[in-house]
DNA sequence: CTGAAAGCGCTTACAG
DNA sequence: CTGAAAGCGCTTACAG
């Protein structure tokens, strides 16, 4: 009956700390969290025997006690799409600088959204952060019935749940229409994403049709394709239009994807850009600097919603005063595509 | 002394659906882990009670209860590189298929690596999900001294801590070396990755000059960018490589990115590609296909590796027999570049 | 099939 | 400055 030998190599607790220190698992705790509280003397102790154990603390239990998880979910509707990748790596060089982990949800609709935000839930997250304001009404009850901190990103527009971070949509894309109609383009169509009606969508469009109508210009050359298009919805958008206005001379694409698949397809049928065809686009990616003609585009902040969003949370998580609204705005890049 | 009003909007509890239904806590706890052993009758009112009330188990007791925490971390080293993109989307579609939630962390050196791994411990992941086998001492006994499911991805040799998923690097550069060389080309340049070091970028210099010596070529036109280079990255290779050998006809790019910047450049330049110059790539990213000539290039298969990490995660942390190495394999595209 | 009770590893007033 | 003890919300043998 003696003692079962310990085999496993068992993971540390605190209390093995406290024991190898010589202090109670108290003092341990408050060596970490409140450091001034505890003698520098026997803290160094601590930290000493933490450091020889190889000590991890578990944030589980911890996050139980103290009913915070230092954890932040963030639900994206793609990874691969440029903007939202920006978005991710802003959260997480926030969230990692802050001492906080990232809870990563990719949900490309609202029914998948629906069941992420309850799967994120279950980890009781300090905040989440959305993509857009249109989310599944089960979503919102499941939100508003606890406390959350909530971001919807991309979107600045109401109705906003709790904070929101993003830029004004509707101003950016009449700005680029603009820019379009002042360069001398007359018959100009809109290369939008499928479904047209999704608010962080429509937005754009409205924007663009608004500028038109101000220049008294048709503004219904409208064609919508799936984000997945990829390059090709460039060029399914041109084909369309031009059968419906052979006059287009003139594409704004919500995507800087698609605007260079435009431009690709121009190179294609020897339309010289920007002189027979103008193209713009929407994102600034990294190969709207590198395609010849360069694409004019709109600059879109990406990184620094995702790192004002994860600075809302834990500010509020830290229960510091926060913003409701951040707008990270936007710029105008003028290239050689128009 | 009346009690205190309940004010706040509680949090619901796993004992107020039991309260709600007339059981016990336990039987709630059973209706949803093993539904088998409660009575349908009952089950049903469990499920109804927690319905009506809204209830969202807290995971953080769960794990700490029973040891799992249905959680997998992955550290990825860059979330913009269309690799990694795929990679994640993999892991966030399999582990959200079988319940689990993915910790995300993007950490690209070996020292920020080693502090997310820390970072993640804490929240006791079932797994963890690293890239490539290089890594900080202290990564590697922070590891070793748990036993905590390890699997490193995108690359297949030795030594591996524990799983892995990839494919073989060397002979995939090999054979896009071959090709080339079958071509005709004979003064074959390399745009790799600095620092050239890293294993993941070795191998597939090595292979390519495998290739090249094999046929009896020089092996030596290497040039690194870092991967932050973008598009440029090509411009630069080709270069620097052209300066040290005038004769250079051909480039084999690790990344499309790279090979797409050397078409652009070929495009600028007036070289006819293929007929004066060769470039392969290595990604068969999106743009690969669009880009005219079509690029030449190594498919690799980020997304299977991500599906396929999980997958080792979750069924060891389910108890289930799991492979040590699963090799995704990769396929050679040829389209009109090389 | 159902339930009382201990325990997971922390945190947090509260004493001393 | 330090520590004993209760409690966070689950899960899990173990009885009944």
């Amino acid at each position: 009956m003696t003692d079962a030998p310990n085999l496993s190599p068992r993971t540390i607790r605190m209390s093995d700390v406290a024991r190898e220190a010589g202090v109670s698992a108290m003092s341990v705790s408050n060596a970490f969290k409140k450091p001034e509280i505890v003698l520098p003397e026997t803290r160094k102790r601590i930290l000493e025997a933490a450091r020889r154990l190889g000590y991890v603390p578990n944030g589980l239990a911890g996050s139980l006690a103290s009913g915070r998880s230092r954890t932040v979910a963030a639900l994206v509707p793609s990874i691969r799409n440029s903007s939202f990748a920006r978005t991710v790596q802003g959260l997480n060089d926030e969230l990692s600088e802050q001492g906080y982990q990232l809870l990563l949800a990719v949900a490309d609709t609202a029914e998948r959204e629906r069941s992420a935000v309850e799967a994120v839930l279950r980890h009781r997250p300090d905040g989440i952060i959305l993509t857009g304001n249109e989310h599944h009404p089960d979503t919102i009850l499941l939100l508003q019935q606890r406390e959350v901190p909530l971001v919807e990103t991309w979107i600045m527009s109401e109705p906003i749940l709790d904070m929101a971070v993003g830029f004004d949509l509707r101003h950016a894309a009449k700005e680029m229409g603009r820019l379009l109609v002042a360069r001398g383009y007359r018959h100009i169509g809109f290369a939008g994403y499928a479904p047209a009606e999704r608010k962080r969508f429509l937005e754009r469009q409205q924007g663009f049709q608004a500028a038109l109508r101000e220049a008294g210009l048709r503004d219904d050359l409208l064609f919508h394709a799936d984000e997945s298009a990829g390059f090709a919805g460039g060029r399914l958008a041109m084909e369309a239009l031009r059968a419906r206005e052979p006059r287009l001379d003139a594409l704004f694409c919500v995507t800087d994807i698609f605007a260079v698949g435009v431009l690709f397809e121009c190179q294609r049928q020897g339309l010289a850009v920007p002189r027979d065809f103008a193209v713009a686009g929407y994102g600034d990616f990294e190969i709207a600097a590198e395609v010849a003609p360069g694409l004019t585009t709109v600059r879109t902040r990406g990184y620094e919603i995702g790192r004002a969003a994860a600075r809302l949370i834990v500010e509020r998580a830290e229960g510091l005063p926060t913003a409701l609204r951040v707008d990270v705005g936007f710029e105008t890049i003028i290239r050689g595509s128009a």
